[in-house]
DNA sequence: ATTTGTGAAGTGTTTCACAGCA
DNA sequence: TGCTGTGAAACACTTCACAAAT
Protein backbone atom coordinates (compact mmCIF):
# COMPACT_ATOMS: atom_id res chain seq x y z
CA UNK A 1 0.00 0.00 0.00
CA UNK A 2 0.84 3.73 -0.82
CA UNK A 3 3.83 4.09 -3.24
CA UNK A 4 6.36 3.20 -0.96
CA UNK A 5 9.44 1.70 -2.83
CA UNK A 6 10.27 -0.72 -0.10
CA UNK A 7 8.78 -2.46 3.02
CA UNK A 8 11.65 -1.07 4.82
CA UNK A 9 11.75 2.62 5.83
CA UNK A 10 13.78 5.43 4.93
CA UNK A 11 14.96 3.80 0.72
CA UNK A 12 14.46 7.02 -1.30
CA UNK A 13 17.39 9.25 -0.13
CA UNK A 14 16.63 11.81 2.16
CA UNK A 15 17.86 15.59 2.44
CA UNK A 16 20.28 15.58 5.00
CA UNK A 17 19.14 18.90 5.85
CA UNK A 18 15.76 16.98 6.80
CA UNK A 19 17.17 14.61 8.69
CA UNK A 20 18.82 16.94 10.85
CA UNK A 21 15.76 18.66 11.82
CA UNK A 22 14.06 15.72 12.92
CA UNK A 23 15.08 16.00 16.51
CA UNK A 24 13.92 19.80 16.07
CA UNK A 25 10.53 18.31 15.68
CA UNK A 26 10.64 16.07 18.40
CA UNK A 27 12.13 18.57 20.51
CA UNK A 28 9.05 21.34 19.53
CA UNK A 29 6.18 18.31 19.38
CA UNK A 30 7.24 17.36 22.94
CA UNK A 31 6.54 21.21 24.05
CA UNK A 32 3.20 20.92 22.62
CA UNK A 33 2.42 17.23 24.12
CA UNK A 34 3.37 18.96 27.79
CA UNK A 35 0.83 21.41 27.04
CA UNK A 36 -1.66 19.55 26.42
CA UNK A 37 -2.45 20.46 22.89
CA UNK A 38 -3.47 17.47 20.78
CA UNK A 39 -2.97 18.81 17.16
CA UNK A 40 -0.78 21.06 15.56
CA UNK A 41 -0.96 22.35 11.53
CA UNK A 42 2.53 22.40 9.40
CA UNK A 43 2.29 25.99 9.58
CA UNK A 44 2.13 26.20 13.56
CA UNK A 45 5.46 23.80 13.81
CA UNK A 46 7.24 26.02 11.40
CA UNK A 47 5.80 28.99 13.05
CA UNK A 48 7.72 27.61 16.07
CA UNK A 49 11.00 26.52 14.64
CA UNK A 50 11.40 29.34 11.85
CA UNK A 51 10.36 27.24 8.93
CA UNK A 52 8.22 27.56 5.85
CA UNK A 53 4.55 25.36 6.53
CA UNK A 54 6.11 23.32 3.03
CA UNK A 55 9.01 22.65 4.31
CA UNK A 56 7.74 20.75 7.24
CA UNK A 57 5.38 18.59 5.39
CA UNK A 58 7.90 17.98 3.26
CA UNK A 59 10.28 16.81 5.81
CA UNK A 60 7.85 14.89 7.73
CA UNK A 61 6.54 13.13 4.19
CA UNK A 62 10.11 11.49 3.83
CA UNK A 63 9.18 9.73 6.75
CA UNK A 64 5.55 8.64 6.22
CA UNK A 65 1.69 10.35 5.55
CA UNK A 66 1.01 11.21 9.62
CA UNK A 67 -1.38 14.27 8.71
CA UNK A 68 -4.85 14.60 8.46
CA UNK A 69 -6.20 16.98 5.71
CA UNK A 70 -8.23 19.84 7.48
CA UNK A 71 -6.97 19.06 11.24
CA UNK A 72 -3.20 19.02 11.11
CA UNK A 73 -0.76 16.29 12.75
CA UNK A 74 -2.16 14.48 16.08
CA UNK A 75 0.43 15.51 18.82
CA UNK A 76 0.55 12.10 20.53
CA UNK A 77 0.72 10.25 17.36
CA UNK A 78 3.50 12.60 15.85
CA UNK A 79 5.69 12.02 18.88
CA UNK A 80 5.46 8.76 18.86
CA UNK A 81 6.40 8.60 15.18
CA UNK A 82 9.08 10.62 15.57
CA UNK A 83 10.59 8.76 18.95
CA UNK A 84 10.18 5.46 16.66
CA UNK A 85 12.02 7.01 14.36
CA UNK A 86 15.29 8.85 16.14
CA UNK A 87 14.97 5.34 18.36
CA UNK A 88 14.79 7.60 21.33
CA UNK A 89 11.65 5.50 22.84
CA UNK A 90 14.64 2.62 23.57
CA UNK A 91 17.86 3.35 25.73
CA UNK A 92 20.97 3.47 23.96
CA UNK A 93 24.17 2.89 26.48
CA UNK A 94 26.92 5.49 26.10
CA UNK A 95 30.28 6.22 27.99
CA UNK A 96 32.53 9.55 28.19
CA UNK A 97 36.35 9.90 27.94
CA UNK A 98 37.37 12.87 29.21
CA UNK A 99 36.32 13.95 32.79
CA UNK A 100 37.50 17.62 32.48
CA UNK A 101 35.31 20.55 32.53
CA UNK A 102 32.85 19.94 29.53
CA UNK A 103 33.03 16.26 30.39
CA UNK A 104 31.35 16.37 34.45
CA UNK A 105 28.96 18.86 32.41
CA UNK A 106 27.88 16.12 30.15
CA UNK A 107 27.75 13.58 33.25
CA UNK A 108 25.11 15.50 34.88
CA UNK A 109 23.38 16.77 31.29
CA UNK A 110 19.80 15.75 31.77
CA UNK A 111 19.13 15.98 28.29
CA UNK A 112 20.86 12.57 27.42
CA UNK A 113 18.37 10.50 30.11
CA UNK A 114 15.46 12.55 28.58
CA UNK A 115 16.23 11.46 25.23
CA UNK A 116 17.25 7.95 26.00
CA UNK A 117 20.65 8.15 26.43
CA UNK A 118 22.30 6.27 29.65
CA UNK A 119 26.07 7.17 30.58
CA UNK A 120 27.09 3.78 31.96
CA UNK A 121 30.80 4.44 32.03
CA UNK A 122 33.62 7.21 32.00
CA UNK A 123 37.23 7.27 31.53
CA UNK A 124 40.16 9.37 31.85
CA UNK A 125 43.77 9.13 31.74
CA UNK A 126 44.65 11.05 35.53
CA UNK A 127 45.42 8.43 38.10
CA UNK A 128 43.75 10.94 40.49
CA UNK A 129 40.02 11.20 39.45
CA UNK A 130 40.31 6.87 38.72
CA UNK A 131 37.91 5.06 40.77
CA UNK A 132 36.09 7.90 41.51
CA UNK A 133 31.96 8.09 41.11
CA UNK A 134 31.35 11.65 39.34
CA UNK A 135 27.49 12.30 39.19
CA UNK A 136 26.91 9.29 40.03
CA UNK A 137 29.10 7.45 37.45
CA UNK A 138 32.19 5.38 37.93
CA UNK A 139 35.29 6.51 36.10
CA UNK A 140 37.69 4.07 34.74
CA UNK A 141 40.99 3.75 33.62
CA UNK A 142 41.24 4.00 29.54
CA UNK A 143 42.75 0.34 30.05
CA UNK A 144 39.27 -0.92 30.54
CA UNK A 145 37.17 0.58 27.93
CA UNK A 146 37.16 -2.39 25.51
CA UNK A 147 35.65 -4.53 28.77
CA UNK A 148 33.26 -1.72 29.68
CA UNK A 149 32.05 -1.06 26.05
CA UNK A 150 31.69 -5.07 25.40
CA UNK A 151 29.80 -6.06 28.69
CA UNK A 152 28.02 -3.10 29.00
CA UNK A 153 26.93 -3.12 25.24
CA UNK A 154 27.68 0.29 25.16
CA UNK A 155 26.66 2.08 21.34
CA UNK A 156 28.50 5.75 21.47
CA UNK A 157 31.15 7.50 23.05
CA UNK A 158 31.90 10.97 23.44
CA UNK A 159 34.85 12.47 23.74
CA UNK A 160 35.63 15.49 25.77
CA UNK A 161 39.62 15.86 25.77
CA UNK A 162 42.16 17.88 24.92
CA UNK A 163 42.80 17.85 20.98
CA UNK A 164 45.85 16.51 20.84
CA UNK A 165 44.74 13.08 22.15
CA UNK A 166 41.20 12.83 20.66
CA UNK A 167 42.69 10.90 17.43
CA UNK A 168 43.94 8.03 19.79
CA UNK A 169 41.10 8.16 21.86
CA UNK A 170 38.39 8.43 18.92
CA UNK A 171 40.60 5.14 17.62
CA UNK A 172 40.49 3.35 20.85
CA UNK A 173 36.69 3.88 21.20
CA UNK A 174 36.29 2.05 17.02
CA UNK A 175 38.84 -0.25 18.46
CA UNK A 176 36.17 -1.02 21.44
CA UNK A 177 33.53 -1.39 18.53
CA UNK A 178 31.23 1.39 19.28
CA UNK A 179 29.01 2.80 16.40
CA UNK A 180 28.73 6.15 16.76
CA UNK A 181 31.01 8.83 18.19
CA UNK A 182 30.09 12.26 19.56
CA UNK A 183 32.94 14.13 19.77
CA UNK A 184 33.96 17.45 21.91
CA UNK A 185 37.36 17.98 20.86
CA UNK A 186 38.20 20.97 18.65
CA UNK A 187 39.69 18.39 16.28
CA UNK A 188 38.77 17.24 12.55
CA UNK A 189 38.51 13.14 13.76
CA UNK A 190 39.26 10.23 10.90
CA UNK A 191 36.85 6.89 11.44
CA UNK A 192 36.06 4.13 9.50
CA UNK A 193 33.08 4.15 7.32
CA UNK A 194 31.01 2.02 9.47
CA UNK A 195 31.19 4.59 12.52
CA UNK A 196 29.30 7.57 12.33
CA UNK A 197 30.58 10.81 13.97
CA UNK A 198 29.26 14.48 15.13
CA UNK A 199 31.76 16.79 16.08
CA UNK A 200 30.50 20.01 18.59
CA UNK A 201 33.63 22.63 19.00
CA UNK A 202 32.37 25.42 21.26
CA UNK A 203 34.59 27.97 20.09
CA UNK A 204 34.12 27.13 16.69
CA UNK A 205 29.92 28.30 17.35
CA UNK A 206 31.30 31.46 19.05
CA UNK A 207 33.08 32.12 16.33
CA UNK A 208 30.39 31.58 13.59
CA UNK A 209 28.26 33.33 15.90
CA UNK A 210 30.71 36.21 15.53
CA UNK A 211 30.95 36.24 12.28
CA UNK A 212 27.20 36.23 11.24
CA UNK A 213 27.14 39.23 13.54
CA UNK A 214 29.73 40.67 11.41
CA UNK A 215 28.44 40.31 8.09
CA UNK A 216 25.00 41.37 9.25
CA UNK A 217 26.18 44.80 10.50
CA UNK A 218 28.66 45.43 7.43
CA UNK A 219 27.11 43.04 4.69
CA UNK B 1 42.34 46.71 -8.70
CA UNK B 2 40.78 42.95 -9.21
CA UNK B 3 36.96 42.42 -10.07
CA UNK B 4 35.82 43.12 -6.67
CA UNK B 5 32.62 44.76 -7.24
CA UNK B 6 33.19 46.99 -4.21
CA UNK B 7 35.82 48.41 -2.02
CA UNK B 8 34.51 46.38 1.36
CA UNK B 9 34.47 42.97 1.68
CA UNK B 10 31.60 40.45 1.04
CA UNK B 11 28.82 42.28 -1.27
CA UNK B 12 28.07 39.36 -3.58
CA UNK B 13 26.26 36.81 -1.02
CA UNK B 14 28.00 34.02 -0.04
CA UNK B 15 26.49 30.81 0.78
CA UNK B 16 26.15 30.06 4.75
CA UNK B 17 27.24 26.78 4.39
CA UNK B 18 31.04 28.02 3.19
CA UNK B 19 30.64 31.41 6.02
CA UNK B 20 30.25 28.36 8.54
CA UNK B 21 33.25 26.47 7.12
CA UNK B 22 35.49 29.54 7.37
CA UNK B 23 36.20 28.89 10.81
CA UNK B 24 37.11 24.96 10.08
CA UNK B 25 39.45 26.02 7.72
CA UNK B 26 41.17 28.49 10.14
CA UNK B 27 41.42 25.66 12.83
CA UNK B 28 42.80 23.08 10.42
CA UNK B 29 45.53 26.11 8.72
CA UNK B 30 46.43 26.86 12.75
CA UNK B 31 47.66 23.39 13.43
CA UNK B 32 49.65 23.49 9.86
CA UNK B 33 51.24 26.39 11.41
CA UNK B 34 51.55 25.04 14.93
CA UNK B 35 53.76 22.23 12.55
CA UNK B 36 55.78 24.23 10.50
CA UNK B 37 54.25 24.02 7.38
CA UNK B 38 54.66 27.03 4.97
CA UNK B 39 52.17 26.24 2.28
CA UNK B 40 49.47 23.77 1.58
CA UNK B 41 47.34 22.96 -1.64
CA UNK B 42 43.74 22.85 -1.90
CA UNK B 43 43.92 19.29 -2.32
CA UNK B 44 45.39 18.84 0.99
CA UNK B 45 43.60 21.07 3.22
CA UNK B 46 40.06 19.38 1.65
CA UNK B 47 41.26 15.85 2.64
CA UNK B 48 41.92 17.26 6.22
CA UNK B 49 38.44 18.47 6.14
CA UNK B 50 36.72 15.92 4.01
CA UNK B 51 36.01 18.50 1.37
CA UNK B 52 36.68 18.59 -2.24
CA UNK B 53 39.46 20.42 -3.19
CA UNK B 54 37.08 22.41 -5.63
CA UNK B 55 35.15 23.46 -2.53
CA UNK B 56 37.85 24.74 -0.71
CA UNK B 57 38.85 26.82 -3.45
CA UNK B 58 35.51 28.42 -4.08
CA UNK B 59 35.18 28.94 -0.26
CA UNK B 60 38.17 31.13 -0.26
CA UNK B 61 37.40 32.36 -3.65
CA UNK B 62 34.56 33.99 -1.99
CA UNK B 63 36.68 36.49 0.18
CA UNK B 64 39.62 37.15 -1.94
CA UNK B 65 42.47 35.45 -3.86
CA UNK B 66 44.70 33.93 -1.58
CA UNK B 67 46.78 31.55 -3.52
CA UNK B 68 49.26 31.16 -6.21
CA UNK B 69 48.90 28.79 -9.16
CA UNK B 70 51.39 25.67 -8.92
CA UNK B 71 52.63 26.50 -5.35
CA UNK B 72 49.27 26.35 -2.77
CA UNK B 73 48.16 28.96 -0.17
CA UNK B 74 51.05 30.33 1.97
CA UNK B 75 49.62 28.75 5.47
CA UNK B 76 50.82 32.21 7.06
CA UNK B 77 48.75 34.79 4.94
CA UNK B 78 45.89 32.36 5.41
CA UNK B 79 46.28 32.31 8.81
CA UNK B 80 46.25 36.05 9.28
CA UNK B 81 43.15 36.37 6.63
CA UNK B 82 41.18 34.51 8.22
CA UNK B 83 41.74 35.67 11.48
CA UNK B 84 40.82 39.24 9.80
CA UNK B 85 37.97 37.86 8.75
CA UNK B 86 36.82 35.97 11.11
CA UNK B 87 37.36 38.56 13.75
CA UNK B 88 39.70 36.61 16.53
CA UNK B 89 42.65 39.09 15.52
CA UNK B 90 40.84 41.72 17.88
CA UNK B 91 39.09 40.88 21.33
CA UNK B 92 35.47 40.75 21.76
CA UNK B 93 33.90 40.64 25.49
CA UNK B 94 31.48 37.98 26.53
CA UNK B 95 29.29 37.33 29.59
CA UNK B 96 27.45 33.95 30.53
CA UNK B 97 24.03 33.74 31.68
CA UNK B 98 23.69 30.09 33.64
CA UNK B 99 26.27 29.29 36.25
CA UNK B 100 24.98 25.10 35.99
CA UNK B 101 27.07 22.33 34.65
CA UNK B 102 27.23 24.08 31.52
CA UNK B 103 27.73 27.13 32.22
CA UNK B 104 30.93 26.21 34.75
CA UNK B 105 32.71 24.20 31.86
CA UNK B 106 32.23 27.42 29.71
CA UNK B 107 33.66 29.74 31.90
CA UNK B 108 36.71 27.49 32.09
CA UNK B 109 37.19 26.70 28.44
CA UNK B 110 40.44 27.58 26.93
CA UNK B 111 39.06 27.41 23.57
CA UNK B 112 36.94 30.67 23.93
CA UNK B 113 40.15 32.85 25.13
CA UNK B 114 42.06 31.29 22.20
CA UNK B 115 39.68 32.93 19.89
CA UNK B 116 39.37 36.33 21.13
CA UNK B 117 36.76 36.01 23.19
CA UNK B 118 36.89 37.46 27.00
CA UNK B 119 34.02 36.42 29.56
CA UNK B 120 33.94 39.60 31.68
CA UNK B 121 31.07 38.48 33.55
CA UNK B 122 28.71 35.75 34.68
CA UNK B 123 24.99 35.69 35.93
CA UNK B 124 22.83 33.64 37.51
CA UNK B 125 19.68 33.63 39.88
CA UNK B 126 20.36 31.50 42.34
CA UNK B 127 21.38 33.45 45.42
CA UNK B 128 23.94 31.45 46.99
CA UNK B 129 26.21 31.52 43.76
CA UNK B 130 26.03 35.42 42.84
CA UNK B 131 29.05 37.00 44.39
CA UNK B 132 31.22 34.60 44.11
CA UNK B 133 34.18 34.18 41.42
CA UNK B 134 33.94 30.93 39.09
CA UNK B 135 37.03 30.34 37.50
CA UNK B 136 38.11 33.85 37.63
CA UNK B 137 34.77 34.91 36.70
CA UNK B 138 32.37 37.17 38.86
CA UNK B 139 29.00 35.96 38.85
CA UNK B 140 26.18 38.65 39.27
CA UNK B 141 22.49 38.97 40.33
CA UNK B 142 20.58 39.30 36.70
CA UNK B 143 19.80 42.87 37.83
CA UNK B 144 22.96 43.76 37.19
CA UNK B 145 23.10 42.25 33.44
CA UNK B 146 22.25 46.24 32.07
CA UNK B 147 25.64 47.64 33.61
CA UNK B 148 27.88 44.72 33.23
CA UNK B 149 27.07 44.48 29.43
CA UNK B 150 27.43 48.48 28.99
CA UNK B 151 30.39 49.11 30.98
CA UNK B 152 32.47 46.42 29.66
CA UNK B 153 31.11 46.87 25.73
CA UNK B 154 29.66 43.09 26.07
CA UNK B 155 29.24 42.16 22.50
CA UNK B 156 27.91 38.56 22.98
CA UNK B 157 25.71 36.61 25.66
CA UNK B 158 25.78 32.57 26.16
CA UNK B 159 22.88 31.43 27.41
CA UNK B 160 23.60 28.36 29.40
CA UNK B 161 20.43 27.81 31.42
CA UNK B 162 16.84 25.71 31.75
CA UNK B 163 14.98 25.82 28.95
CA UNK B 164 11.94 27.61 30.33
CA UNK B 165 13.78 30.49 31.61
CA UNK B 166 15.77 30.89 28.12
CA UNK B 167 13.28 33.51 26.40
CA UNK B 168 13.59 35.42 29.26
CA UNK B 169 17.06 35.76 29.21
CA UNK B 170 17.31 36.30 25.54
CA UNK B 171 15.40 38.77 26.03
CA UNK B 172 17.20 40.71 28.66
CA UNK B 173 20.15 40.01 27.17
CA UNK B 174 18.91 41.16 23.42
CA UNK B 175 17.49 44.89 25.46
CA UNK B 176 21.11 44.69 27.52
CA UNK B 177 22.00 45.51 23.69
CA UNK B 178 24.47 42.17 22.52
CA UNK B 179 24.81 41.83 19.03
CA UNK B 180 24.83 37.88 18.98
CA UNK B 181 23.55 34.83 21.46
CA UNK B 182 25.27 31.43 21.48
CA UNK B 183 22.48 29.39 23.39
CA UNK B 184 22.95 26.59 25.09
CA UNK B 185 19.13 25.56 26.27
CA UNK B 186 17.08 23.19 24.55
CA UNK B 187 14.94 25.48 23.27
CA UNK B 188 14.16 27.75 19.86
CA UNK B 189 14.36 31.71 20.61
CA UNK B 190 13.29 34.04 18.93
CA UNK B 191 15.36 37.55 18.56
CA UNK B 192 15.10 40.83 16.31
CA UNK B 193 16.47 41.22 13.26
CA UNK B 194 19.49 43.03 14.59
CA UNK B 195 20.29 40.24 17.08
CA UNK B 196 22.51 37.27 15.51
CA UNK B 197 21.47 33.66 17.36
CA UNK B 198 23.47 30.22 17.24
CA UNK B 199 21.85 27.25 19.01
CA UNK B 200 23.57 24.25 20.45
CA UNK B 201 21.54 21.45 21.86
CA UNK B 202 23.67 19.02 23.28
CA UNK B 203 21.60 16.49 23.58
CA UNK B 204 20.01 16.71 19.89
CA UNK B 205 23.69 16.43 18.65
CA UNK B 206 23.81 13.08 20.34
CA UNK B 207 19.74 12.18 19.19
CA UNK B 208 21.04 13.14 15.19
CA UNK B 209 24.65 10.64 15.68
CA UNK B 210 22.03 7.63 16.47
CA UNK B 211 19.53 8.51 13.66
CA UNK B 212 23.15 8.66 11.45
CA UNK B 213 24.05 5.59 12.49
CA UNK B 214 20.40 3.71 12.38
CA UNK B 215 20.38 5.19 9.15
CA UNK B 216 24.15 4.14 8.13
CA UNK B 217 23.25 0.17 9.68
CA UNK B 218 19.74 -0.13 8.06
CA UNK B 219 19.03 2.51 4.50
C1' DA C 1 -12.89 26.50 4.93
C1' DT C 2 -8.77 24.28 6.23
C1' DT C 3 -4.88 21.53 5.72
C1' DT C 4 -2.20 17.60 3.95
C1' DG C 5 0.88 15.43 0.47
C1' DT C 6 3.44 16.05 -3.57
C1' DG C 7 4.88 16.93 -8.52
C1' DA C 8 6.94 20.96 -10.69
C1' DA C 9 9.45 25.14 -10.47
C1' DG C 10 12.74 27.85 -8.41
C1' DT C 11 16.80 28.72 -5.72
C1' DG C 12 21.09 27.53 -3.60
C1' DT C 13 25.31 24.80 -3.32
C1' DT C 14 28.73 21.75 -5.02
C1' DT C 15 31.38 19.67 -8.50
C1' DC C 16 33.36 19.73 -13.04
C1' DA C 17 36.63 21.07 -16.17
C1' DC C 18 39.74 24.03 -18.04
C1' DA C 19 42.25 28.57 -19.02
C1' DG C 20 46.01 30.82 -17.10
C1' DC C 21 49.94 31.25 -14.14
C1' DA C 22 54.32 29.71 -11.54
C1' DT D 1 54.26 19.73 -14.17
C1' DG D 2 51.22 21.37 -10.38
C1' DC D 3 48.02 24.40 -8.79
C1' DT D 4 44.66 28.31 -8.47
C1' DG D 5 40.44 30.79 -9.80
C1' DT D 6 36.13 30.55 -11.97
C1' DG D 7 32.34 30.09 -15.46
C1' DA D 8 29.23 26.28 -16.62
C1' DA D 9 26.97 22.05 -15.48
C1' DA D 10 25.21 19.07 -12.14
C1' DC D 11 23.11 18.22 -8.09
C1' DA D 12 20.52 19.22 -3.72
C1' DC D 13 17.23 21.58 -1.25
C1' DT D 14 13.28 24.63 -0.67
C1' DT D 15 9.19 26.80 -2.07
C1' DC D 16 5.19 26.98 -4.95
C1' DA D 17 0.79 25.65 -6.05
C1' DC D 18 -2.88 22.68 -6.35
C1' DA D 19 -5.59 18.18 -6.20
C1' DA D 20 -7.49 15.44 -2.72
C1' DA D 21 -9.30 14.83 1.90
C1' DT D 22 -11.95 16.35 6.00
Amino acid sequence: MSRNPAAREPLPSIPLPAVKRLSLYLREIEELLDHGRTTVSSKQLGQALSLTDAQVRKDLGYFGQFGQPGIGYSVAQLAAELRRLLGSDQVSNVCLVGVGNIGRALLDHAGFRRKGFHLVGAFDVSESIVGQSVHGVTVHPMADLPRVVREQAVRFGVIAVPAPAAQSVCDALVRAGVSGILNFAPKRLQVPPHVSINSVDLAVQLEQLAFQVMLAQRG
